[in-house]
DNA sequence: TTTTTAATACGATTATTATCGTAGATATTT
DNA sequence: AAATATCTACGATAATAATCGTATTAAAAA
């Protein structure tokens, strides 16, 4: 499993949150951030494809696109990579840091207690 | 202030750690994890040298690097990166993520707690 | 049915990153 | 002093990533 580049991992992103979808779709949403062409973001998902990271149905002409690997595993790689390359290898600070630049609401703080709690009592 | 890349992290980092070292010296720590070439070390951070990313002295043979690109701006870029890439845009999961993950101390897990009544109370 | 539009495949090119080798200079050791 | 080791500089190459253009085919529209 192999880690994602930067565009591909934008594409993944999609991927993930709308759940399966052509590149004509895919190339849509990325337009709003991104100006590059069509056939960039088909060859872009070609590679994913042949890299086993997502798969697709091509029973239609216009093939259809889905995630193959696993959003959470992505995410925790990621995040160990960047937490051992930019934080000294200390999740704890990239939480502190996460969470003072990203002035959370009160909601929020209050799930992550509730989660540290939970974590608690795994002990 | 461009966005280091990966190789640059990592002596980046050691940097950070080291608050100056010479070229073998990063080299030396780099060994530990990574096996490539003394002059590939030195090419890099030459190259991070030009990109104003490090200061030198150079009053010795032997130039002495030191950081020149804050250690928090750098990792709130990155994490910000992360976030919006990995993450939908929700800071709240990859610290959800990050917790779960890390499997923290007690004494973590009340650290963060005070980090949280904290940032409650500047509301 | 002809024309136009929309799709894939895939090679080619460019841009970026990583790695190394060699030359030349300065220290250090013998 | 000669030999050896240790630096920097810097070009060259290799590896990886990003972008695009063109050919071909299939579908849709005229």
């Amino acid at each position: 499993m192999s880690k994602p580049t930067e565009s591909e991992l934008e594409i993944l992103s999609l991927l993930w949150e709308m759940k399966e979808a052509s590149v004509r779709q895919v190339h849509e949403r990325l337009s709003e951030t991104k100006d590059t062409g069509y056939t960039t973001t088909l060859k872009t998902m070609q590679n994913m494809h042949a890299k086993q990271m997502v798969s697709r149905n091509e029973t239609q002409r216009t093939h259809i696109y889905s995630p193959a690997t696993n959003q959470k595993d992505t995410q925790k790689s990621l995040l160990k990579n960047l937490v051992t390359t930019a934080f000294g290898g200390s999740a704890q600070k990239l939480v502190l840091q996460a969470l003072g630049e990203e002035n959370p609401s009160k909601e929020e703080l209050d799930e992550i207690r509730a989660f540290l709690d939970q974590l608690e009592n795994k002990k």
